[in-house]
DNA sequence: GCAATAATCTCTTTTTATGGGATTTTTGCA
DNA sequence: TGCAAAAATCCCATAAAAAGAGATTATTGC
């Protein structure tokens, strides 16, 4: 049971918390168990966010997500600076390459896919777009971790130290620091494997106005068709494409109009 | 500036409601203007919709819509029991025919794509995946309004009059009814060229639990592709798709697994 | 139609959300 | 780099409204 801490706010949108992979349906009876909430509270906030779209009911059957995430979904796609100013890359990168581009972006201890485009036949990627990544793994988190300041990336590193050190990145937190520097000196990560097997991921951080990193532009090849230099080489394409759509950020910020800048 | 009535819960979800296609970006200035809230109960408000992901701002720039919306949306495509049964369907009808095929839901007063599936070189609907359609017209809105009971027809029609009259289906609201029961009894309706010109829309009802409807299937192909027998055929398939989905939602509702029969 | 379950209602107590105004932080620009 | 303007946050007395126990009503399954 769920510590209910935080006030009213927090606690109805806290139930949409508890919507998972492994449990995307819920019935009232395991909302009051899973949150504490006394039963009118619990059907109080539930006929709140089923008003709002937020949530849906079959009748008798337990609580899902509603039409309302749809909508917003779409409305998400049209402002999403980091999708629009990202997606005319991603294109860019499947036609140069045989590969998946993605546009992930770091929020709350978690990353998570925002866009994606594939050129290979089977697009099928264990992560698409929507699902929250491993933070310990993979060329995409490296990418960010080596630019985060270092209050932020040595909590991090404490609770990924596992993840981190089986993929060989160092034994010690330190020589973890060590080994991200070399990431943050590059300007991009390597990883082959360490996601889906076989398959390799070159990635480079996106920034927010010059300062700490907010996602990743990647690349994910199968790894029969790189080489090191290939793979330097499309590196060099997924850096300049992480720091236009960084530059186009931070223009955004400043109120300037990117329009032209982005078709050109 | 919008009426801010109800309880704190909703009035943080009223925010939600605020961002559309004609405005995806809302600085609290604006947002205070609109929803006439006092700044620092705003200031709450966007702090706690922030931590919960829903909402984003680059730094002064305005809010848009947050990342925990894509993963959602993830979540919301796994676990819509409307999404899941029906979009087997809609590969079927996109395979057998050059068309576009939807799965639209019904809610709150809109009409909502939950998912689509085109077969057609140029898939660009104007009403995809996400993004509210009008009520008045159009095959799907007809297919859904016929089988409507008469309280929630009534003031449906009332709202919706101009439209439904400008497309033929009467002058009165009596004569409106009456089309709709031609509609009702032939189980589909048909639309020429209402919401795209040139484009036909053949659309059935999904109910859930046998009361009333509560989503479509439709079928929109190109106006030179169709006659009469073509629309009658393809209409008896959309029916059939329609009448399945149904089904399996029934099936569900009473806690039936129905993968097996999904797969079959 | 009837028992069992699910959802809603009632009402008082306690908690907490609210907003005016002051304060602090951030930003834009010289 | 520093300074004025703007943005965001804080403080706190007051008013408001959530919360929950238990009773009540509505649904459901059979």
């Amino acid at each position: 049971m769920t510590k209910n801490g935080g006030n009213s706010l927090e606690r109805v949108l806290a139930v949409l918390e508890v919507f998972s992979e492994n449990h995307l349906e819920w019935t009232p009876e395991e909302l009051m168990e899973e949150l504490g909430y006394s039963r009118p509270t619990l059907y109080r906030y539930l006929k709140t966010l089923r008003e709002a779209g937020l949530l849906t009911s079959m009748p008798n059957a337990g609580f899902t997500l509603g039409p309302k995430v749809v909508e917003m979904d779409y409305l998400l796609r049209k402002s999403d600076a980091l999708i629009l100013n990202g997606s005319a890359h991603l294109k860019n990168l499947t036609e140069r390459y045989s590969c998946t581009a993605l546009l992930v972006r770091w929020y709350g201890d978690k990353l998570l896919c925002v866009d994606s485009l594939a050129s290979v036949k089977n697009p099928r990627s264990s992560y698409p777009r929507g699902r929250p990544m491993p933070l310990g793994r993979g060329a995409i988190a490296r990418s960010i971790m080596a630019f985060l300041p270092r209050r932020h990336l040595m909590p991090m590193i404490e609770r990924t130290f596992d993840e981190l050190r089986a993929v060989g990145l160092g034994n010690t937190p330190d020589e973890i620091v060590e080994s991200l520097k070399r990431v943050r000196k590059a300007g991009y990560a390597v990883a082959f494997g360490e996601v889906t097997p076989g398959v390799v991921g070159i990635a480079a951080p996106v920034f927010d106005a010059g300062q700490s990193p907010i996602a990743s532009v990647c690349v994910t090849i199968a790894g029969h068709l790189v080489n090191g230099k290939t793979i330097e080489e499309i590196s060099l394409e997924v850096r300049g494409a992480a720091t236009q759509v960084s530059e186009a950020l931070s223009l955004h910020r400043h109120g300037v109009d990117t329009t032209d800048i982005l078709t050109e």
